[in-house]
DNA sequence: ATAAAAAGGGCGTTATAATGCACGTATCAA
DNA sequence: TTGATACGTGCATTATAACGCCCTTTTTAT
């Protein structure tokens, strides 16, 4: 899992669940700016912002051993 | 995945890969210190900072729904 | 085509992660 | 128990994530 690959698994996710950038920043409570930040890939956001996002789109990380 | 969750398992993979936390921030260039920190559930780290640990112990992170 | 909505991004400020240094604490072997 | 090795942590500095503001660009609906 590539920053990159996060951010557009992210951004994917949101518009299934057909929510836009500032109604994800206001569920997460994230600020708009950071969000629109890391949905487009230009930034290397923290463990907790990602874990934040993600659990309020209904999805959870998991480690594997690398295939 | 909480940040205390994936400081347990670093730890753990590190022990079980016989290495210490000197030689895990050898070979991912990370800063000793950051290693601690992460270790001790004290930080929030980057993604990057994550990813690249997780890399180097052979593991990855996935995303999935949640159960 | 064009108006509205959504997304992207520059800039400056604030909060904090990453880091080295130094030292305390814990673990383990002799 | 003592010495050595590994781990935890306070502090100061540097780098950068998070953020708001505001404008541009892109997408979408009519």
């Amino acid at each position: 899992m590539h920053v990159s690959n996060l951010a557009r698994e992210i951004k994917e996710r949101r518009k299934t669940l057909d929510i836009n950038q500032q109604q994800l920043s206001e569920l997460t409570e994230i600020g708009l700016r950071t969000i629109k930040g890391l949905e487009s890939g230009k930034t290397n956001p923290t463990l907790k912002t990602v874990v934040t996002i993600l659990t309020v789109l209904g999805l959870e990380l998991t480690i594997k051993t690398q295939k």
